[in-house]
DNA sequence: ATGAAAGCGCTAACAC
DNA sequence: GTGTTAGCGCTTTCAT
């Protein structure tokens, strides 16, 4: 037979499959010997208990679906990492999507696991995406979603988040306090939160200490390494170069780097680069790139510790906000001044 | 309501739920204008069918089950993210785990998966598993199984794997071509497949060219970047450098970079480094290593095909081995003689 | 064209 | 202690 159910046990040992179901589960209805004897032949006969149907009538998965827009990316890929981590410890399932930074798609991985029926959700939004209606089904239909790393900005849902602006400012105090004052910034799009908020905690830093930012030294690009390359191309062009480069993410800085040496500068002692970024992804790089460390584990386990939580207490209040503060790491990418 | 049933929309429609769960699937019985109707309530009611039902009494979850030893590592995370991609695209569901190379948590992890009745399983094995037990219940379940990039070696169920004595032979007679006849390798373990067979493959184009390898020119180690760092300090106290050093992997490779320049080497003028490893993860390293290039997604959407295949026609026939050809890179790493 | 009945594998409520 | 009954939401015969 392939496929062993309760009720072949049952029929093997001539009784009911109730009493089958619940030795199963180690109901004391049952006594120790039959118990013993029913596991021991579920055991020989190959059982496997059927959850699709234990779901069904129980109104529970124990299944969470998980929106990410690529997991290319290391910084998602470290996340969901820690979220199975995490979730596989307490017990739960993770289907995992990928939008591919598409709305539609995001739209559908979502349809899909309510589908599915998971006890919670939790997404990293697309780029793409404005639309709020998915979202407002899931509220409907009572499933627990939590926001991370990306989120609408409009609250509703609980949320995940770091502290960009705070990351940026915070940096900045400790680049100037150690002596610089000609800091250019290679911002992300200024349409986007991350690009947003990371500038303005520049900004802040600045004007807190009086400096003024020349107005050639905020260079919007994206967010990849082919960004930070052209993006220090275009600021050789102005013919006056920064003490320090602080870069939207790694990935720019590294782009920097590289566009620096070829044009013979040598890092740490010509021109010194930081960014956001998380500590694994830059060991590998040379200079090791100095980081606002954003540890993407710290956020997939936080997010997922509220999600269970909140699938938990069902009437817990559905509105809250976690910051996860970063670190400021030094590294072989800037000179330290004073010390 | 929260949620609503295909008997909930009857009832408004006054109607059977029978009719309702014909029309949802577009089935001939069901006149247009009624069915047009129930679709159109269907949608207004907020209707979002209950896949766990519809799984229960199709005997089909159209869910893949993946067991991966880490999601860290990003070969890894770029093998799942293209078999997510090409399960999704064929209208699969995928439940990732992760099994953090512990034997246990992997039978743990495959248990839950076909207690979910997944239509199918692609494992890719912890550096731990020797017991196939598992496998075989698998095996009896009839549930299609294919292992990825490591398995047991014993055959017994479809594989796809990299050809990594070839990559590694062919690779060398590139090098040995070029006119390199000092070449040492910085070998993985010898009791993993991996390890063996790229050592096999390195001694194999040596012997063909009737190169000897100095007995202390191949140094075995782990496959992480500390592994490399130390097998390069080893190497210097030889006394005599090689002109190469082939790398099991990019880890070990960046790990040997970083030895090599910190003893004042010049890469590529004074020695020269490649290994296996992907583009992508080594194409933010400075210098870019040449490789034999391992890609990730040719892996995993073969494996995700080749399963998805076998889910389909029931009587496929089971053992099929895949074999995945390597692509060499030369990159910034090892200085061209000829050209 | 529409509906009634049965069942997917399991569990909870209630008898015996 | 063990068994009977009913039902989770859906689909699939088979009647009407």
């Amino acid at each position: 037979m392939v496929n062993i159910r309760q009720s072949d046990i049952a029929k093997e040992l001539k009784i009911s499959r109730v009493t089958v179901s619940k030795a199963l589960q180690g109901h004391p209805d049952i006594s120790v010997a039959m118990t013993k004897k029913i596991i021991a032949t579920a055991e020989k006969m190959g059982y496997v208990p059927n959850l699709i149907a234990r779901q069904l009538n129980s109104r529970r998965t124990f299944t969470i679906g998980i929106v990410v827009p690529d997991l290319e990316n290391s910084f998602f890929s470290f996340i969901v990492d820690s979220m199975i981590d995490f979730a596989t410890e307490q017990g739960y399932h993770v289907i995992l999507t990928v939008s591919r930074e598409k709305e539609k798609i995001e739209r559908q991985n979502i349809e899909n696991l309510i589908g599915m029926r998971v006890d919670g959700l939790l997404v990293c939004l697309s780029q793409e995406t404005t639309d709020t209606h998915i979202f407002r089904q899931v509220e409907k239909m009572k499933i627990p979603l939590i926001f991370f790393d990306r989120t609408f900005g409009t609250g509703g849902f609980p949320e995940v988040v770091f502290d960009d602006k705070a990351g940026a400012s915070e940096a900045m105090r400790k680049i100037i306090a150690e002596g610089y004052t000609r800091i250019c910034h290679f911002a992300g799009y200024s349409d986007t939160c991350i690009g947003r908020l990371r500038a303005e905690g520049f900004r802040e830093a600045l004007g807190e200490y009086g400096i003024e930012a020349s107005s050639g030294w905020i260079i919007e690009g994206g967010f990849e390494v082919r960004d930070g390359y052209e993006s220090f191309l275009k600021l050789k062009e102005t013919g006056i170069l920064p003490e320090i480069i602080f870069a939207v993410n790694d990935r720019v800085a590294m782009g920097a780097c590289k566009a620096a040496r070829e044009s013979g500068l040598n890092i740490p002692a010509d021109i010194g680069i930081f960014g956001f970024g998380f500590a694994e992804i830059t060991d590998f790089f040379d200079p090791q790139i100095t980081i606002i460390n954003q540890d993407p584990r710290k956020m997939g386990t936080a997010a997922m510790r509220l999600l269970i939580d909140s699938i938990m207490k069902t009437s817990g209040k559905r509105e809250k906000k976690i910051v996860l503060g970063e670190e400021f790491l030094w590294r072989n990418s800037i000179k330290r001044k004073k010390n």
